[in-house]
DNA sequence: TGTACATCAGTGAACGCGCGTTCACTGATGTAC
DNA sequence: TGTACATCAGTGAACGCGCGTTCACTGATGTAC
């Protein structure tokens, strides 16, 4: 009986599993471009089948519903969000917590403006009726990883700063409204650090939804060089809050 | 000849022209009821006129098309929105610039978790396709002009602070690309304390939209206490940034 | 004040379009023995 | 190795829906004289 072993070298090379997967593909494929061109709201599973050459129900062998769809390229798009994220912080010295924050920021920053649909396929109006399912929590949380472990080897690195934010007595309510994240840091980061940490996080991407939703219009001076002069003032703000 | 006063009079009382009034208003109610309950892209001329009884086409007598309706939606909320922070703002005593910084905060974010699909309808993600007219400016900065002014104000009353951000040299590139806006501004705001004002601008807008897209599930506790505890922890910082 | 004409709000049918999803089906690939 | 059966990818027609916008029209309101 050298029945598994032939199983899985059939399965290795099975045509089909081997069409299957490339045309998986192509239908992500077309669908990112489909949300490139005019955003999530206007995916189409016919206009995919469409581009694809195929009948519009063909799609359905692939995936069970638009909404499955959906979740994937939701998945996928925090995946390469995070990793862009993290190969950026990884190309940092180890001892420059203010220079892998830097790179982090650029890489958001970058990603975004390279990817403006599949950014605010993630991070823009949330889609009335589509509720993100398990799956998603994971990926969605990797740029977030990031910066709270580099918060907390930081933190562990260096004394403690009396005049920063940091050391700001927390209110009991504060305590207890941070609980959830909480679970998952160490109690080595005091509230009020964790508190800010998480402030600048999400002003990070303010700045980078406000670029790119053109709220920066007759604010600053359209254009890369100013664009990016201005984010790097606002990366400065944002580590000096941190004091790194 | 009192042909004047007669055709004042007669159009001071017209049938027409009061019908023409409530029915706009209607149509705009109706417009914002759908926008509340399925947010701006599932907004339809068809379910506007079904909602008041009439034919679809009559709507047309009222916005000339449904990207018209839209504009007039999101100057309409940018208005809303600014004058719910105006409004929190005057109560406050003027010689107490932070207490009036954190009214329009709250009043932000008050006004964004009471209309959410409105505040997405002007912070959310950009429709595709829909060009927002020169009309819209004005009211879109409003907010922008109220946090502006205080800057301005409290900057004047106030002596430097050496060790602040706001005392850190720009950039020749930072000082270009604060062109656009340094239009409006008085000089006596320096270049970092100008980018540090619409970073935290910036800033409160990210805060608000993580909130109400839900970027904070299982991060802060859910409920208002915790919420808003956390949202006045991020203002302290803030503060701290503008040093007030 | 009364009459003739002009303006305007609202109708209902139609155009032309796109969508997600289901279903019975064919023909190719894979599996068991 | 060859045969019988099971699985699976893809088809094309159909269901039932909703949309924005146009157009010729009717009847009410407004205007000029």
């Amino acid at each position: 009986m050298w029945k598994y072993a032939v199983m899985a070298m059939t399965k290795a090379v099975s045509i089909r599993a081997m069409n299957r997967e490339r045309i998986n593909e192509a239908v992500l494929a077309a669908a990112r471009d489909q949300i490139a061109a005019s955003g999530a709201n206007s995916l189409s599973m016919r206009a995919i089948a469409r581009e694809l050459g195929m009948a519009s129900s063909a799609i359905y062998r692939y995936f069970e519903s638009r909404d499955a769809l959906l979740t994937k390229l939701i998945i996928d798009s925090y995946d390469s969000l995070g990793r862009a994220a993290e190969s950026a912080e990884a190309r940092i010295s180890r001892d420059d917590p203010g220079g892998r924050f830097r790179a982090i920021c650029h890489a958001v920053r970058r990603w975004a403006l390279a990817n403006r649909h599949e950014y605010f396929l993630i991070y823009g109006t949330p889609v009335p009726g589509y509720q993100a399912p398990q799956d998603t929590v994971g990926p969605a949380t990797r740029v977030a990883d990031l910066m709270i472990a580099l918060l907390v080897e930081s933190d562990m690195a260096r004394p403690r700063l009396s005049q920063s934010v940091a050391a700001t007595p927390a209110t009991a309510a504060l305590h207890r409204a941070l609980a959830p994240i909480r679970a998952g840091v160490s109690n080595e980061i005091s509230d009020a650090e964790l508190a800010s940490g998480l402030s600048v996080f999400s002003a990070l991407f303010g700045a980078v939804s406000f670029e790119l939703s053109g709220q920066l219009h007759n604010v600053i001076k359209d254009g890369e060089a100013s664009r990016r002069a201005y984010f790097d003032s606002q990366i400065d703000g944002w580590l000096a809050v941190l004091s790194w």
